[in-house]
DNA sequence: ATGAAAGCGCTAACAA
DNA sequence: TTGTTAGCGCTTTCAT
């Protein structure tokens, strides 16, 4: 009756008194591990069947200092990017028997350190993180300055000896840009949520990699061509229709947009509608992130495509190695990303590419 | 020299010497808890804050046997629906300062007792479930067997005493179906990629309880109307078109469908598209779940929304309660869903309504 | 108000 | 091959 209420956890203690061995042999047994014999190792098996034993985790972490458990620090896990980074990272910890306990910084240097602190509290071993900024690379090396490896994913922080996995964010751009220069545009915006005190002027150092590779991108292609770049950062996440409106419409109008993930195109895309301009022939759009609609609208829209799931996928899995004890300089893996080419692209309304 | 390679942790030990206090008044100032004197607990804090001590959560769990941390088990976190009621669940859980370890279940009864298993081991003070099958209340039984609280979400489990957050899917599914059947259509599909081995029949009971109460109100609505209920379960999730297909050309067809879930409705869209038929004129069409793209094709797809937020933090936040010590008979917390009209529903094209 | 010591359940040296 | 013992870092009686 004494452990009724509770009705106390069966340990290894139980299952060593039932099998008639030590706690040692016990554990030997079940976690196949030292040397059992086949006889013994049977009989504390049964007994842990018996009695319904589950070990605990908690006391092995205790013990061992290793907590198969990885954390991941994501933006916000309702972006489709992030959602499938998340999956495909949880599939990897998954099949090398690794937990993945989750946290979304929406971007914010002060969450993502406090995030940081309790996954490091809790003994993770290791870290997944999409830095909410470049300029925090004090905050990520707490992750190292635990002992713990590190990998950053869709960006990287310069100055951070770090393992990162990202996709080839300026090239992407820069065919993106080329499609939309190519066509005749002269006069381009590139749309970002990311914020930027201040407002962006060229030159600026922007503080998420991934973005600021795209605005390189997108610069290079338009100096290229010859063409004006209008780039506008920091707009509003629940506000981005509004400010694709502005650049849509009135005196430095630009006639397409090349938006730095698939949450703005939806919006740059509602903007059209509301102003009554049709895609492609009033303006013309491309996207980073292939959303499940970007095909389903009529036209599609025209985007350059992140593997996703197998960014995740990768940076579990380098840091997983990591854990393992690979040793070895940090690298950065950059995946290609794919140009899928829809109808969302045409020349500009007043043909001024055509003499 | 000696503790130079893993550069030992620092431990309350350390910070306790470094204080001149003991261990136990260290841990009642860092904690506060106990009484400290206020000279004392500050000298403490100066010392912890100087040596950089952070709690090992881990020590702390294994003492208190509470780890701050509740399990989620979802189908799939890719999926918008419970990519939402994730985060919903992570911003209640953070509030309170708790974590949330999440894992995928893919609708799976083994993959979801594994992850059952897992987040049990880790000692997580609670779990959010979405259970893969109503049929499994033994393995969920697990979850309070091990003393710990469980809270359902979307759907609930028949003989099953546990708290449940899901959405009046029943009175969804009626809405939806007699604004088609209102509108003239006497053969109407509803979709759905849940398994159901063999084939549903009507009577069938289906192993998912929120796909079980729409397909109630989806038949009783047609029966009420006198029309002909197609429910077609288990369409493969990556094949979900080619059975749209199926349903909208042929002897049957049907001349509108309601798609349990947005993903189905993406497929049965694209169905549509790739078949030259157009919504509404063609087929109408409804669903479940109000996407970011329904309101963005055109005409915009009308949805029954639910509070997939709202779903999560409100689960999570009674597991919490319960975590604290809330008793009292489960219940089972329905939220409305909310009718979003737009065009996809106009009669069918052969007015059979008209007389 | 503070300290000493036990203990959470497990693993890992070390003995036997 | 097996058992004994000593921790892992914290909280929590129980004394003082």
């Amino acid at each position: 009756m004494d452990r009724a209420v509770g009705r106390r956890e069966v340990t290894i203690r139980d299952v060593a008194a039932a099998a008639q061995v030590s706690k040692a042999t016990a554990a030997r047994a079940l976690g196949d591990y030292g040397a059992v014999r086949g006889e013994v190792r049977e009989r504390v098996r049964r007994a842990a069947a018996q009695l319904g034993y589950r070990p605990n985790a908690v006391a092995r972490t205790m013990s061992t200092g290793r907590s198969q458990t990885i954390g991941m620090v994501v933006g916000d896990i309702q972006n489709p990017f992030f959602a499938q980074a998340a999956r495909g990272a949880s599939d990897a910890a998954d099949a090398a028997g690794y937990e993945l306990i989750l946290s979304n910084s929406d971007e914010a240097g002060a969450t993502e350190t406090k995030a940081i602190g309790v996954q490091l509290d809790k003994r993770v071993d290791g870290l997944l993180i999409a830095p909410a900024s470049s300029s925090r690379a004090d905050a990520l090396r707490a992750v190292t300055d635990a002992g713990r490896p590190l990998v950053l994913f869709d960006r990287t922080v310069p100055g951070l000896e770090a393992d990162a996995v990202v996709a080839d964010n300026r090239r992407g751009a820069i065919e993106l840009t080329r499609l939309l220069t190519d066509a005749g545009h002269r006069r381009i915006a590139f749309l970002s949520t990311i914020e930027h005190p201040g407002g962006y002027r060229r030159g600026d150092i922007i503080s998420i990699s991934s973005v600021a590779d795209r605005v390189a991108g997108f610069e290079h292609a338009m100096r290229d061509a010859g063409a004006d770049a209008v780039v506008r950062l920091g707009a509003p996440r629940d506000d981005v229709e509004q400010v694709a409106v502005e650049l849509l419409t009135g005196e430095g109008a630009v006639t397409a947009v090349v938006a730095s993930d698939s949450l703005i195109a939806l919006d740059v895309y509602r903007a059209c509608r509301d102003l009554g301009l049709r895609i492609p022939r009033d303006v013309s759009l491309v996207a980073f992130d292939d959303a499940d609609w970007a095909g389903l609208v009529e036209p599609g829209i025209t985007v350059m495509s992140q593997p996703m799931h197998a960014i995740g996928a990768e940076a579990a899995g380098i840091l997983l190695s990591r854990i393992g004890g690979a040793g070895g300089r940090a690298r950065v893996r950059v995946f290609d990303q794919e140009l899928i080419l829809r109808g969302s692209v045409a020349p500009p309304p007043e043909p001024s590419g055509r003499p």
